[in-house]
DNA sequence: CCCATAATAGGAACACGTTCTACGTTCTGA
DNA sequence: TCAGAACGTAGAACGTGTTCCTATTATGGG
């Protein structure tokens, strides 16, 4: 499988059984409701609040259970994310992304992202730090991430639904700089290091650079 | 104070008590010890190892003179990864930076730094994800770190060491995209996505992107 | 329908970060 | 010198992530 081709979104097949698409339809109903759960407390509480027993109260399902269907809080929390996501991904991916150039594109989206998640400061503060504080064993769900995000960006700097042989390495070298760039911004306002605007600052400064 | 001038070293002393400079001879040396017990757990054992009560018995202090050092495990670790680059720091400006372009400079110190932590993978663990997770409360100690890093890549960057007006508002934000990028590829790399040699290669493109 | 197996519920138990209590020791300033 | 503050020790106690155990309930094949 080349880089290019990993892109294409069905290549999500390749992970661990713990998404989507297996089990019965209670099983996805029960993954549902503890994902609903844990970004109903992480919305309102942020990362502390996510505490396993109120999820998998407010999910109605035990706590071996949820730890059945999500083995820490850091893999449930990285799931949430990778949810948030594919989400976004497919709302990005329904219309055209406006402007000129790829760095104004990338620009557009990126700001929409980050004043999305700007707008729920908690949520965003307890996906975040589950991200960053994952180890080795959550690589497959932060492997995921990675991949929407690259995804996202591609998709930004080429203005439509790149086909996967339109995309090429150096896309996806751009893409991932953009990414890590875009991640650090996040981490830096997440801890308060930077305001709002200075991350929106930042990430227009670094795209312009890198996108030149 | 403006951005180039807050690169200056001696702007550390802008920050909380707990670092160096401040207290008694005793106080230095509980401060020493704890560091020095947090450097050997972590080294052996990674971020799990190092555990309140083992650090407050090797470092032999009570465990709530441990807390009233330092205020959190993450505080504690975010702490050690700073004097880290306090010595990393000290000792690339001992001398000249080998390279004949900023891009060749940069590119040798930063894979100098990262095959010193991937020599010490457990070290680097602990440190990194430390250092992902810390929240607002551990602002001073991350932009301390954050300022070493910053600092470290102008340096690089001119060759010797640099004079504060020498540094530019264009060196610091290429620098602060460069770290952006290595926290990244070390991140991605303590989390097992990416090998090595995958690493290097990747902070090469992205250094020679970044300062084409 | 019945059995074997897996999945779930409910909750106790454990580990480690963190806080708190009680008491001794050292420093400081009048 | 002495009172009081700050610091230190020892260890209990608490909260939350994680593991484990037992009984009960689906589920799927014969």
């Amino acid at each position: 499988m080349t880089i290019a081709n990993s892109l294409s979104t069905d290549d999500r097949s390749t992970n661990t059984a713990s998404t989507d698409s297996a089990g019965s339809a209670a099983q996805r109903d029960r993954r549902k409701r503890i994902l609903d759960a844990t970004y109903e407390l992480a919305k309102d509480g942020g990362f502390d609040a996510v505490q396993m027993r109120a999820v998998a109260e407010r999910a109605d399902v035990a706590l071996g259970t949820l730890y059945r269907y999500f083995p820490s809080k850091i893999h449930l929390l990285v799931s949430a994310l990778d949810r948030e996501f594919e989400d976004a991904q497919v709302k990005l991916k329904a219309r055209e992304i406006p402007g000129d150039t790829p760095g104004d594109r990338v620009l557009y989206v990126l700001k929409r992202l980050t004043r999305g998640m700007q707008g729920d400061p908690k949520l965003t503060e307890a996906l975040t730090r589950a991200f960053m504080f994952a180890d080795a064993s959550v690589a497959n769900e932060i492997h995921a991430v990675g991949m929407s995000m690259t995804s996202i960006v591609t998709h930004a700097m080429h203005g439509t639904v790149p086909d996967s042989e339109a995309i090429t390495d150096e896309d996806i070298v751009l893409a991932r700089v953009i990414g890590d760039v875009w991640l650090s911004a996040l981490m830096a306002w997440v801890t308060g290091r930077s305001s709002a605007p200075e991350t929106a600052q930042h990430m227009e400064t670094a795209v312009r650079l890198i996108l030149r």
